[in-house]
Parts: C-alpha cells; structure tokens; sequence
DNA sequence: CTGTTGAAATTTTTT
DNA sequence: ATTTCAACAG
C-alpha cells in the first residue's frame, strides 16, 4: 500500500460500509440515494476530497448545489479532510511539508445559476451572448413581462387576462419543464388555456425584448447553459475542464438541468447525483422526481447505493417519519434506521388556536433552552411564511430573539430593490425595467413619461445627457438636474462601489420618506446595504451577487454574526432542507395548510405536500412537536374553506398518529418538562429574562 | 399624462 | 391585508 492510500484510508475510517463505497466508486456513473440524515453532506465532502486526493485538479471538478451555502460548507469540509490527509502524511515523516496538500477551493461550486452565469460571462460569446449582460430576478422578470402584457394591451380585456405573475409562472414552466405551451397549458394552466394566442404572442415579445436589453432572467441562465454545451468547440471545452460533476439534491432538478447535465456528462462519465425522491419538494419550480427516479434508465451502467443508517434522529421520530413517507405512492424502497436510542415519540398537540399554538410553542422553547438546549438548536417550520406571524408577534413581545428564513428576503424589499435599482441603470442604461422602476419616483413622471425617456436613452446610447434636453415641470426641476448628475457619475464609475451607494441614498432618502409608510427602518437597511457594497470590488459582481445568491436574511448581511448570539430559527419547510436541529416545532398542521390548499388539486400535488411534512419531521434529532390549532378567527383561514374548525393534516391518520403521543394544551401539565439530554452549560435562562418583563 | 381615490380581486413554496 | 384596476380631477 502507498503512502497516500494508507491515508485515505484514515480518512475514510469514519464512514459506514456504504458511505464508503459511495466515496470510492470510481467506474460509471453513480446515484446515491442518500436518506434524510443519512451523512449525505459527510459523503459528498469526503468525495470531494478523495477525488481530489486521487489527483483530480480542483478546477475540474464541478460541484452542483441547492444553495450557495451548502456549496460553501461542503467545500470547507473537503478542506478540513484535505488537511487532515496532510498533516497525517506529515506526522508520519513522510509528508512533503514544504508544499501545501491541494485545496478544494479552486472547486467550481455553487447553484445551477451561479454557476450558468459563470460559464456564460466566459464563454456566452460563441453562442453570441455578449459577456456583459445582466441578471433579472423573478421580480424584475415579473416587471417586464408587465410592461410587455401592458404594451400589447393584454392588460385591458373585457375577460380577465392573466396576472404577471401567472404569466411568468407559464412562461418559466415551458422553459423549464422543456414543455410546449399548449401542452402546459393543458396540464398545469387549465384555466389559461382560453389565452394560448395571446400568451404566445406575450412570450414572443417577452424574449424579444430581453434581447434588446442584454438581460437574462433566471430561466435563460439554465437555457443558455444548456444552448452553451449545444455549440460544437465551446461545448467540447467545458466537457473536457469539467472531469468530475457532483450534483446535489438531484431530486429537486428540473428536466432543463437534467440536460444540461447529460450534455455534461454524456453517459455520465464522471458524474455523480446525490438525493432522496422522498425529499422532492419542488415541482412549482419544474422540479421533477422523474430525474432521480429514472436516473438508472437514462444511465443504463448506473451504480445504485442507499444509504440508509440514519445518524441524526432518535429512533421514535424516525418510526413515526417512516410510516408518514410510508403513504406515499411510488419511490424507492429505503427504512432509516438509527443507532440513537428510541427517545422521546414525538407530539401532537392540539392548541385551542393560533396564539395559543405560539404560546405553547415558546414555552415548550424556553423548558428545552432551560434543560441546556440553545435557541440556536431549535427551530419552528411551517408551511407559508405567513403561518409564523402570531408566533412572531409573541417572540418579540417577548424579546426572545429569532432568526427567519423564507418569505420575503432584504433584496425584495421596494426600498433595496429602488437602491439596486439606479445601479442597474447606471452599469447597463438599456435596463429598462430599472428605468421604469426609478423614474416615476420623481415628482411629475409617471410611466408613461418614464418609457419616453427610457426610448430617448436607449436612442442616445446610453448617455444620461440626453435627459438634459427635457424640461420638467418646475416643481420637479431641481430633483431632475440632480438625478442627471447622479446618473452621469455612477456611469462614469469613477468613485468605488460604497461612495456610489452612498451618493444614490442621498439622493434617494427624500423620495423614499415621500413614496412609503414607515421610513425609518427602510432608511438603516439602505444604510446596511452600503456596507454590503463596500465588501465589493466592483459593482457587477455585486448586482449579480443580489440578483443570484441574495442574502437569506438580514442576520446574513450584518456581516458575521456574533459568536454568542443565540437565536432561535423560524423557517419555511422548503427553506430547511437540508437543515438539521435538536428540537422542532411543525406548526399549523391542519388539512388546508399542510396540504395546501392550493395543492390539493391534484395527486401528484397531494404527494408533494406529504413528501414536504415528511421533510419537515425529518429535521428534528430530539424532538418533535406538531401543533394544530383546533380553531381560527383570522380571515384568511376562511379562504381556506375551513368554518373557523380545522381538521388535523390528512397525513397523520390514525394508523400513522400511533406513533406520536397526543395532547391538549387545555390538559398540559406545566411540569412537564422535557428531560435533560446534556449537561447543563449556561444558566442564563431567557425565561428569567421574559419574567423581568411584566 | 399624472396622481389620487375607491372598489375588487387574490392570498405557497424559490433559483 | 395587500395588490391591482378603473375612474376621475387637475
């Protein structure tokens, strides 16, 4: 045996017989179907690294993640057992000290679209893509396909004609779905399918116009990719950087991705996909379980391994997951098993109703917290991002501190996406959802005004002087002079990336405390986005950073956060996958809610959303607890279909409710308190904290 | 053509 | 509760 091998065989002295052959597969294309909690990321990082140790170059290896996040980590990990591999060499006096062992940070990692805009900038030309071009995201699409549907005068039927976001969701469907319109139409957008002429023309004019403007939104990153590996040389070239393709959560692609990677990987040579048809939880996004589960036929020398030795959940959770998936029609056949002991069986608990449901969940918070827990290892999951807003109120009542994920992010705010805004004017003057999103704030434009001086601009080239030849009304006169000004010097790109934001929320802040409610907070997030930029080097880079891998949440931007902040997580269950925590808390688990309603439709719908609790149980290690509340006022649960009585989720019958121990808040002990997994660190409780407050 | 007002419709998940 | 649309006044 080598040296190196003697290593290797160090490092992989931590995974199980499955895991290891996983990491060591070497001939033909391989599948992991990778259970929740089965050491998938563990795997995928001790692949990486043995890879890499084998003598693969880190640049050709591309590693395809859900989020820039998980790419991040699972490329730190493969650093760490890199080192590791290293020092061992060293410590046996055989290791060359001298020279540093390899680093996976030269790994092309990221999103299917972070790394689509990579490849594009580089090599874009050859499909006669010009390398400066500019990302939309789904907001700016929206607008534009807006400002298209208004220009052909869809807007204003005598029938109702479909909304912008409809209309994008249709045109991103086709796309990605490689579906044709009419056909979309007559599966998934029946009641739009009165529309098909009109939607076609819409599309056509859609795509035509984001030519001239040299934008690509989301859904062509993915089909210029995929034209990208079309082109004869170009196509050859990435083929032949990219030795190895490592893609994760395979089970959430798409059918565009999917080609995208047997262009990459014809026969799969070098390829392999990890995922769990039990966790696939985005067809909205044409997301397609198809992929994995039909990964050995479009593969036909496909390698196969399940992992299924479960490492995070107590068996009782893990019983109670099992016979929740077990209700699901068609996937592979996995049974987690765990080593933990049976433990706590998780909750059910039914709450009178939804501040009750917050009540019992942050007491229940704040008795784990007491018995050692930190808030950090705990975390709330719910269905709609809304579905935490009673929860919300009570924490910050309570001035416990949180952490959301989901819903609405900092760069979708009106005020940040004005900001970026006048950037993306200035970095490209052809933006003209930019244009019509930044003119009509002054005084005295409207849209109307707005798309002539977006034409004017575009006829001059790009030179903001052109608006100089217009005379505005005279109340508006010295806010247009100064909006030139402004303009002409974030073009010039004289000053560095902070100063131009600076100079922007100068010239901003008026209008913003004229155009919204509740200006002081807007005002300190502009604020923090010029600390964003000075991390910059150059504004592009920037834009394309928020147009693609916004930050998550504000915590994320306030640089790092401080070490000791404990906060507890409020999340969407799509926003955490992949994500693990001692205790959680399922929320609303009402039929209407979980499923949605909006998903009840059809089969394949109802699927999802058992596939989605099942994702949301199997974060918990500890425990778990899934509340109901028996009643609501508010009136948006009267929209779903429910007369103030909900009913518990569908996908707990009384088969599967077995597995949980039922209770009633009415009927709560108050001493029921959970018992203590660890020893006891601080003793700083935040429930002293919330006595203080009355 | 802009800006305001009131009525009506719509309400998931996200790169 | 929020967003979108139509109608109307300046």
């Amino acid at each position: 045996m080598t040296a190196v091998s003697v290593r290797l065989e160090g490092i992989l002295e931590s995974l199980n017989p499955q895991q290891r052959q996983a990491v060591t597969h070497t001939a033909g294309p391989l599948l992991i179907v990778a259970g929740a909690g089965t050491g998938k990321t563990a795997t995928l990082a001790h692949r990486v690294a043995w890879l890499i140790a084998g003598g693969v170059e880190p640049s050709h290896i591309l590693l395809l993640t859900f989020t820039r996040r998980a790419a991040a980590e699972l490329l730190h990990r493969a650093d760490l057992l890199l080192r590791r591999l290293y020092e061992l060499g060293a410590e046996q006096g055989r290791g060359d000290t001298s020279t540093p062992g390899p680093r996976s940070t030269k790994v092309w990692g990221g999103t299917f679209h972070a790394v689509a805009t990579r490849l594009l900038r580089q090599y874009g030309k050859a499909i006669g893509l010009s390398p400066d071009f500019s990302v939309l995201d789904r907001t700016d699409s929206e607008d534009l396909m807006n400002v298209v549907r208004t220009e052909l005068g869809l807007a204003k039927n005598q029938k109702r004609f479909p909304k912008k976001g409809a209309c994008m969701d249709i045109y991103s469907w086709c796309v990605n779905a490689r579906d044709g319109l009419e056909n979309a139409l007559a599966t998934h957008f029946k009641w739009c399918a009165p529309w098909h002429a009109e939607l076609k023309q819409l599309f056509e004019a859609y795509v035509d116009r984001k030519e001239a403007m040299n934008v690509l939104d989301y859904d062509d990153l993915l089909l210029f990719w995929h034209g990208l590996l079309g082109h004869e040389q170009a196509g050859e070239h990435i083929r032949r950087q990219f030795q190895c393709v490592l893609v994760d959560e395979y089970q959430d692609t798409n059918r565009l991705q999917a080609e995208i990677i047997y262009r990459l990987c014809p026969e799969g040579r070098g390829l392999t996909v990890v995922g769990d048809d039990a966790q696939s939880i985005y067809s909205f996004r044409a997301a397609t379980v198809r992929n994995i589960l039909e990964f050995p036929k479009h593969y036909p020398d496909a390698t196969v391994i399940t992992l299924e030795k479960n490492y995070r959940s107590t068996m009782a959770i893990l019983q109670a997951a099992n016979k929740v998936i077990s209700q699901a029609r068609e996937r592979f056949t996995k049974n987690l098993w765990s080593d933990r002991k049976q433990g706590q069986r998780p909750w059910v608990v039914y709450c009178e109703d939804d501040y009750d449901q917050a009540n019992f969940v942050i007491e229940r918070i704040l008795a784990h917290r007491e018995s050692g827990i930190d808030l950090r290892r705990q975390a709330v999951l719910f269905r709609a991002s809304y579905h935490s807003m009673a929860l919300e109120a009570e924490l910050s009542r309570r001035d416990i501190p949180f952490h959301k994920y989901g819903g609405l992010k900092f760069v979708e705010t009106a005020h940040v996406k004005d900001l970026l805004a006048f950037l993306r004017l200035a970095e490209n003057p052809k933006d003209l959802v930019s244009g019509i999103r930044i003119l009509p704030l002054l005084p005295g434009i409207g849209p109307a005004k707005a798309r002539k001086l977006m034409d004017q601009l575009v006829q001059a080239e790009g030179k903001f002087a052109v608006w100089r030849t217009w005379t505005p009304p005279c109340e508006a006169a010295q806010t247009w002079k100064e909006l030139v000004d402004l303009m002409e010097s974030l073009a010039s790109g004289s000053q560095p990336l902070s100063s131009q934001v600076h100079q922007v929320r100068v010239f901003y802040a008026p209008l913003l405390e004229a155009n919204y409610d509740y200006p002081q907070g807007r005002l300190r997030d502009l604020e923090q986005l010029e600390i964003i930029a000075s991390r910059y080097r150059n504004r592009q880079q920037m834009l394309l950073d928020m147009a693609i891998d916004p930050p998550s949440s504000t915590q994320d931007l306030a640089g790092k956060p401080v070490q000791d902040d404990d906060y507890l997580v409020l999340s969407t269950i799509h926003s955490a996958k992949g994500l693990e925590w001692d205790a959680v808390y399922v929320i609303h688990a009402t039929d209407g809610n979980i499923p949605s309603d909006m998903a009840t439709g059809s089969a394949e719908g109802v699927e999802e959303e058992l596939r989605l609790f099942y994702v949301a149980l199997t974060r918990a290690k500890s425990w778990l607890y899934v509340t109901v509340p028996t009643r609501y006022y508010t009136s948006w649960s009267s929209y779903h279909g429910q007369f103030g009585l909900p009913q518990l989720t569908r996908f707990l019958p009384d088969s599967v409710l077995q597995s949980f121990e039922i209770r009633n808040t009415a009927l709560l002990d108050d001493d029921q308190t959970p018992e203590p997994e660890l020893s006891i660190g601080s003793t700083r409780t935040v429930r002293q904290r919330t006595k203080n407050f009355f």
